[in-house]
DNA sequence: TCGAACACGTGGCAGT
DNA sequence: ACTGCCACGTGTTCGA
């Protein structure tokens, strides 16, 4: 009873990249062999790999073939002294099933580490290409977070949008409550907020995070000609590629967000020299749009 | 030099909750105190849980009381048979290094650990409650699956009804476009597309899909009195409890999606189960709606 | 007492 | 040679 640990297998990966995800409620569905799966053969008690096994019959005591030596790692531990002093029947029952348990611990802790990695796959599956970069485990999941933010993010410009259109126009500016802690804060008074490095800026708001090498920035400000391409451009010539970038406009203000990554050779290492950078940019773009 | 295993403090988790998460690039925080964090203490040679230390001071041969035991699990693991044979000089010298490079290797792979519990823990931070039950490390990141899913479904939706009400109508019946596997499809001629189990319904359209016991609904129907709340109740009565509702709608046509987790005395066991319910459940509105 | 979840140290296998 | 990543088996802890 009770008593799930039950392995069985199901075809996961047949949705792969924004297909449907189907399964039943509580199992370790089987890792198919796609990629590399490296698998470091003899078990000594089951094959594990082949598909579709139930394991775990726990209460069965008395099996056939199995279960009777630990990993066997080349080095002989336990090389069995001087144990055998007094009181066998007991302590050889004790023994046996202390082995068995040791078992079921081991292929318990198997199933746990498999189905990590079986939820690790389906979530990278159903992140785009570029924000997995490295498909090692914490990879996907500093991928993930990235994700979740960017999307996050993008559910909000589009509901307000929605609002927006519908005329019901609020007394804050424009794209203004997506910055919470801003690097660079366009004038409005608003700066005497102190004990936040935020500072005051002519032109944009300007906020950067950043995990691992992977930077989401945010950048509010007027409506230039051509000024998109620039800011890629000009985030390109310092070494950050765009993965992402999203353009909201609302009357003259633009918001951008962008998801990019800070390559090996880049100069910047905080959010805030990526923002100090970012901020010279935007200057550079409105003197140019000034020129004409 | 070379050598960075090196574990240096930072303030990570003051944004709990939705602020922001900055990070310079490249390295492996240490995590202060915030839940049971457990902690085994006696570590051979260093306290390690001591806030911004230098660890791992590896060129000290000779050190006085420590390093000269493997785990210790209680069992004696090779009580040091016969080993002091001949070639002490080399040997030695091989020994010792072969120790500290050991002990690099247990530091960098107890880091690893430690960024990926990070990681863990910012992805679980920027997800609503509702999407982690269970804070355990499986659960967190299968949530994450159904959170990242949410919101894309959230973003297609906002996206289209943007394009929708800017006017211009396409051919296809609106929302449509959300249903990839539905288990039930309203109608109109394609009922020939056999091998998968597609069934026809004469009110909406259904999808259903599931990971562990988080499920999402979605439903594509006519609008009618009361709807909504009817679906919710006649949910609850089945024993899933909405997590999430989202109600989208055009003209005379209304999506639902809903994010549901599914109790533990649920009767229904499959995401075809749970849409059949649901189905039944649609008809059973339609019919009262055609009452008044 | 059993079971679930973790952290740990270790060996092995890739890349560079 | 070295570094990073992973799977493994194990000990421990916390909750039923």
């Amino acid at each position: 009873m009770a008593l799930e640990a039950v392995v069985f297998s199901q075809d996961l990966y047949t949705s792969f990249g924004g297909g449907i995800w189907t399964n039943g409620s509580f199992q370790f569905p089987q890792i198919p062999h796609d990629f590399p799966e490296k698998q470091t053969e003899n078990y000594p008690f089951e094959d594990w790999n082949s598909s579709s096994s139930v394991l775990l019959p726990i209460p069965s005591p008395e099996e056939p073939a199995i279960s009777r030596n630990p990993p066997l790692e080349a080095e002989s531990r336990t090389p069995n002294p001087i144990r055998p002093r007094k009181r066998r029947p007991k302590s050889r029952k004790n023994k046996e099933d202390i082995e068995n348990q040791r078992m079921t611990h081991i292929a318990v802790e198997r199933n746990r580490r498999k189905q990590m990695n079986e939820y690790l796959s389906v979530l990278r599956s159903l992140m785009p290409e570029s924000y997995v970069q490295r498909g090692d485990q914490a990879s996907i999941i500093g991928g993930a977070i990235n994700f979740v933010k960017e999307l996050e993010q993008q559910v909000q410009v589009l509901s307000t949008m929605e609002t927006k259109t519908k005329g019901c126009s609020s007394s804050k500016p424009p794209f203004s409550e997506f910055f919470t802690f801003p690097q660079f804060k366009s004038m409005e008074g608003c700066c005497s907020l102190g004990e936040n490095e935020t500072q005051c800026s002519s032109i944009a708001d300007i906020e950067v995070t950043m995990v691992e090498n992977h930077a989401n920035l945010k950048i509010r400000s007027k409506r230039r000609p051509k000024q998109a391409l620039k800011i890629v451009a000009g985030l390109h010539s310092l070494c950050l590629s765009v993965l992402h970038l999203n353009i909201s406009t609302i009357n003259q203000i633009v918001l951008y967000c962008l998801s990019v990554k800070v390559e090996d050779d880049c100069k910047l290492n905080s959010v805030d020299e990526i923002a100090s950078a970012l901020h010279q940019l935007l200057c550079r773009i409105e003197e140019e749009s000034v020129m004409n």
